[in-house]
RNA sequence: AGGCCUGUAGCUCAGCUGGUUAGAGCGCGCGCCUGAUAAGCGCGAGGUCGGGCGUUCAAGUCGCCCCAGGCCUACCA
């Protein structure tokens, strides 16, 4: 056994830890220990492999770690595998900024294959970073064997699901205004649009377009995208609603709106001059925005009645442009306006739209204005905020552009996912409600991207007009089957583009060859295969067997609608079930006060976290955190969490300073009978931390474990070492030593056990240490240990409720002795002690510790409080409340107006558990809906609380003083030895040169304590020549000169 | 617009099926203890338990309404 020093460098520590694990194999060891278990039927999620962790990356991460080795010192084995999320637009961006690229121009440019190499080159670069971070996470999976969804297996599993989908019959394409981003060049799905509306300026504009039947008569229409103002083709109003036309003096023609929207007339002093309903205008001609563009020649202009107008934006009268909206298109569908498309996938105007062709939308706002400014069709243009989206991914604004897009079909599946999902057990609960609310509201799943580096949809369309056939293919023998040569097939060099762009089929219809459509899949397909692909649901049966369905996921709140939904969308799918059984959601790490974390703005990366406040205080954050709250990290809080852990260290520290002293066997077998009644309680207090920890981590409650484990620690560390410390040294009865060693290994080693899934560099550092030097045959590491089950022998509730008592009481005291200003080490006569059978008990079985911890001689448990107390009665209101329902109040109000004589009467008798008769009432009232309360007498300091009452005698004599000061003096020559540098053990010469008489007879009395506490072999009375420390002291007003030196 | 979560001391959070005077940690002030000694303990100040109404003998806890923050969903023009 090593010695320890008594303040820890956690980060050095950890350090000293994964270089153990590293070069001890303490990981592959563990699998092997585990191999042929019962799994614990885990998956990870996959982590995005494009940038460093952050701190609030780790949450997820040390919660699954901590879980996982909870589970496997349950004996069982466990899918150690880590995965890493790599396709997709995430990716392609961030390679596209590392090489400067505008778009997708530059791609194609540069070269798909190029492209695609950089992309899993970055893919690997920060696999291995995150991989690395992980480690230092104290992470224990098997890293080698991490799983990625680009590769070959993945993709083939997701051609599989989607074979599947399209032989239900629900993969189709169509035509869809989609949220679109200019500068991705792709649309967007449903579940990435989640959470992207974001407060925004932009310029509104009122126009007004004059009615061809009669151009002095004009429509009053607003919308917030100037550019769409390009594509319209219909002004629609509600038939159902009031409409005015206003007139102005200064103007020429007359406006119409919805009444309801008069407040834009504002300041115009426009009057009104007719009234009619929407219905009226339904069916008017009138002259678009911009006429004078070549793509608006032809179009009909005309009034349509819609009825989801409304007037508390705006006019009331609403543009439609079925090119750029989502439901102008499905209103354009249903009564027939051809939708015109005015810009391309990366935002511009195509030709044909004047002056703004060739620009981009989001840059014409005000030239839009102006234009309608000069052909007087602007009203007014005024900025707007409003939530607006953004690309999810690069943050720029989302347009709307008609696009064909793939889609599966949810309509047959969603109930079925729906049953699926109620079979989950969610953690938070409000989760699964959640996931209901999702699934009530997804509309059909888009999962084509116009993108490169991502899964290749195995779609191929038959070109032959008369054909059109949807071949989807769904595995590599169908590819090589149907190719129309298939050695490229055999010669792909991984399933990307644009290697797979080069295999053409036959069609399965026609026959005539087809080439593969051109997009890439949502990176959600990616994610949610991951519960067959990497559990032998493809290749090795008997591991899906063992595998699944998975017992256990971990995410971030999002993934409800991410990889929650997209598992549970293939597993309903595939299995007719959702492939996981349990869901532990857990919400966003923000900042100590609060403030989120971004990858531009704040954040705390995690190197600097794990190098300022270790790996082990980041994980007790995490895990301390309830999952439904934010979790708030930042170094005040991680202070506080080495300081808990710190408390651990310095019980350890202190077992260690004296068993390499005392050479102690701390785990040979307990001698019952020489436990002392702390012993006891100590081994109760752990057996009792195993079981409630045990059902923490159970409910996957972290935060209930911590806090059993914090309390734990102050037991042990302010009571049991802090009354028991003197038995670890200088103690001539070797029972009671090796009790006293024999427990607080025990404490500690327990202790370990529970806490080491959520500190797990700290405590195997202490089971390195103390635990496999006590136990040359224990595990090599606390992990490997099996989770401690609590000793029938140890248990003992009883005690733990005494001791509750005892503590209660000396509380009371010590505040007894702040009252009468009285430091402890002042000895007082005597103590009074007034309580119930539980507390006479306790007390007498525990006086002994009571008198030394309160430094009084002499302890009295005592029948009543006569001599120091009054009692007084209150009402238990529990009992009372049932008893005398509404009259309660009245009888409170009587007790309380009574004189001090009559309540101590009263009291008497209720005290014999008669009926008491209190004046004022008519009727005898039983004594148990009753309270008592004491009240002190004159000149005694007495406090009580609990049912348990304390009375100290504050008296002093000489022959106490003089203790008290021998004390005083003890006490400082230990701070000198220290100060002195001396060691625990070694001897000194002690020198005590004082004119004072109250001393000169205390250290006369006390001479041989004295010599003993501060192991002097000699207490001269005159001052030592060679001293190492001289000092004169005033203690208590009594001067002393005081010099020591070192003898040896 | 609808739904969900949160709201308890200056800060971070406990508070079980309603029960006497609502707790802990941090911070602040004052003491104390210590052969774990740059730790530890006690006491004190600090609360309209977000607000209101209701149910009840009794509400931080249950119901309804409102407010604030966050999130989710939605035909957010």
């Amino acid at each position: 056994m090593q010695r320890v020093p008594a303040k820890v460098d956690f980060v050095a520590l950890e350090e000293e830890i994964l270089q153990l694990w590293e070069s001890e194999n303490f990981f592959a060891k563990l699998k092997q220990q585990v191999t042929g278990k019962p799994m614990f039927r885990f998956i990870d999620g996959p982590v995005t492999a494009n940038n460093p962790m952050g701190v609030h990356h780790a949450w997820g991460r040390a919660l699954k770690d901590c879980f996982i080795r909870y589970n496997v010192m349950n004996g069982k084995d466990c899918n150690f595998q880590n995965g890493f999320d790599c396709q997709g637009l995430w990716v392609e961006v961030e390679v596209e900024k590392q090489l400067g690229f505008q778009g997708k121009p530059d791609i194609e440019a540069h070269g798909l294959d190029k492209f695609s190499h950089a992309c899993r080159d970055r893919v690997n670069t920060f696999a291995g970073v995150i991989t690395d971070q992980s480690k230092r996470l104290g992470q224990w999976m098997d890293w080698e064997d991490s799983y990625y969804t680009h590769d070959d297996r993945n993709i083939r599993g997701i051609w599989h699901f989607l074979k599947v989908c399209s032989d239900n019959g629900w993969i189709y394409s169509k035509a869809l205004p989609m949220p679109w981003c200019a500068r991705c060049g792709t649309s967007l799905s449903e579940h990435e649009m989640a959470g992207s509306y974001k407060e925004m300026t932009h310029l509104s504009i009122y126009g007004q377009v004059p009615l061809l039947s009669d151009r002095s008569r004009r429509l009053l229409i607003w919308t917030t995208t100037p550019w769409t103002l390009s594509a319209n083709v219909a002004a629609a109003v509600h038939p159902d609603l009031d409409y005015i036309e206003v007139k102005a003096d200064d103007w020429d023609h007359t406006l119409i709106l919805c009444e309801g929207a008069k407040k834009v007339l504002a300041g115009t002093g426009a009057a009104i001059v007719a009234r009619f309903k929407g219905s009226d205008l339904v069916g008017e001609r009138y002259e678009t925005f911009h006429p004078e563009f070549k793509m608006q020649t032809g179009v009909e202009h005309r009034v349509v009645p819609w009825d989801v107008v409304d007037a508390a934006e705006g006019s009331g009268i609403v543009h439609i442009a079925p090119g750029c909206g989502k439901e102008d298109y499905e209103l354009g569908k249903e009564i027939g306006l051809e939708p015109i498309v005015p810009i391309d996938e990366n935002g511009m105007f195509f030709e044909g739209f004047g002056v703004l062709s060739g620009k981009g939308a989001a840059d014409v706002p005000d030239e839009v204005a102006a234009i309608l400014e000069a052909s007087g069709k602007l009203f007014k243009a005024v900025d707007y905020d409003h939530k607006y989206p953004v690309c999810w991914r690069c943050k720029d604004p989302l347009v709307f552009r008609l696009v064909g897009e793939w889609f599966i079909s949810c309509d047959e599946i969603r109930p079925r996912m729906k049953v699926a999902a109620a079979d989950v057990q969610w953690k938070p609960a409000f989760m699964g409600a959640r996931m209901q609310d999702w699934l009530d509201n997804m509309g059909d799943w888009c999962i084509s991207r116009k993108r490169y580096w991502g899964l290749p949809l195995p779609f191929y369309v038959c070109a032959d007009e008369d054909c059109g056939h949807l071949t989807v293919i769904g595995s590599m023998d169908q590819l090589r089957e149907r190719a129309l040569d298939p050695e490229k097939v055999d010669a792909l060099p991984e399933l990307h583009r644009p290697w797979i762009d080069d295999v053409d089929i036959h069609c399965e219809k026609c026959n005539k060859p087809v080439t593969r459509v051109a997009e890439v899949g949502d990176c959600w397909l990616d994610a949610g295969i991951v519960p067959y692909s990497t559990t032998g649901f493809f290749d090795d049966p008997e591991k899906f067997e063992r595998s699944y369905p998975i017992e256990w996921v971990c995410e971030m709140r999002e993934q409800v609608r991410l990889w929650f939904y997209s598992m549970l969308f293939m597993g309903t799918t595939l299995s007719d079930r959702s492939p996981y059984e349990r869901v532990l959601a857990y919400e966003r790490g923000v900042g100590e006060d609060g403030t989120m974390f971004s990858k531009t703005g704040y954040m705390i990366r995690f190197d600097e976290a794990a190098d300022k406040i270790g790996a082990d205080a980041m994980r007790w954050l995490y895990c301390r955190q309830p999952v439904t709250s934010d979790v708030r990290f930042g170094y005040a809080a991680g202070e506080l969490a080495q300081r808990k852990l710190a408390g651990l260290w310095n019980i350890y520290s202190f077992v260690v300073t004296y068993a390499l002293i005392d050479e102690p066997d701390c785990a040979a077998p307990l001698n019952m009978d020489a436990l002392t009644v702390t012993d006891k309680w100590m081994l109760a207090r752990s057996a009792e931390l195993i079981e409630k920890t045990t059902a923490g981590y159970q409910d996957y409650d972290s935060p209930s474990v911590v806090r059993e484990i914090e309390s734990f620690l102050d037991d042990i560390s302010n009571w049991y070492v802090r009354v028991n410390r003197r038995r670890f040294w200088k103690n001539e009865d070797a029972a009671n030593q090796a009790a006293a060693y024999g427990v607080l290994y025990r404490a500690i080693k327990t202790l370990c056990l529970v806490l080491a899934p959520v500190a797990p560099f700290l405590t195997d550092s202490v089971w390195q240490n103390l635990v496999r030097s006590m136990e040359p045959d224990a595990a090599l590491s606390v992990h490997h240990h099996a989770w401690p089950t609590a000793p029938a022998e140890w248990k003992n509730a009883d005690l733990l409720v005494r001791t509750e008592t005892v503590r209660s009481t000396l509380s009371l005291a010590l505040n007894l002795r702040e009252k009468a200003s009285l430091r402890v080490r002042q000895p007082l006569r005597k103590m009074f002690v007034v309580g119930g059978e539980d507390c006479r008990v306790a007390l007498a079985e525990q006086a002994e510790l009571v008198k030394s911890e309160l430094n009084v001689k002499e302890l009295e448990i005592v029948d009543g409080t006569a001599d120091f107390m009054r009692a007084s009665l209150g009402l238990d209101f529990a009992v009372a409340g049932r008893a005398l329902r509404k009259d309660v109040g009245k009888v409170k109000a009587l007790l309380g107006g009574l004189d001090d004589d009559v309540q101590a009467t009263i009291a008497a008798v209720q005290a014999t558990g008669a009926d008491v008769q209190l004046p004022g009432w008519d009727t005898p009232l039983p004594a148990n809906i009753f309270s008592r309360k004491e009240v002190a007498g004159e000149g005694v300091e007495v406090s009580a609380a609990d049912g348990i009452t304390v009375a100290l005698d504050t008296e002093l004599d000489d022959a106490l003083r003089q203790e008290g000061l021998v004390r005083d003096l003890v006490r400082k020559i230990q701070v000198l030895r220290k100060a002195s540098a001396l060691d625990v053990s070694d001897r000194i010469r002690l020198s005590l040169v004082t004119e004072e008489s109250d001393l000169v007879a205390g250290i006369t009395q006390y001479e041989s304590l004295i010599s003993q506490e501060v192991l002097a072999i000699d207490l001269a009375r005159e001052t030592l020549a060679d001293s190492l420390a001289c000092e004169d002291w005033e203690i208590m007003g009594r001067k002393v000169q005081v010099a020591l030196s070192r003898q040896g």
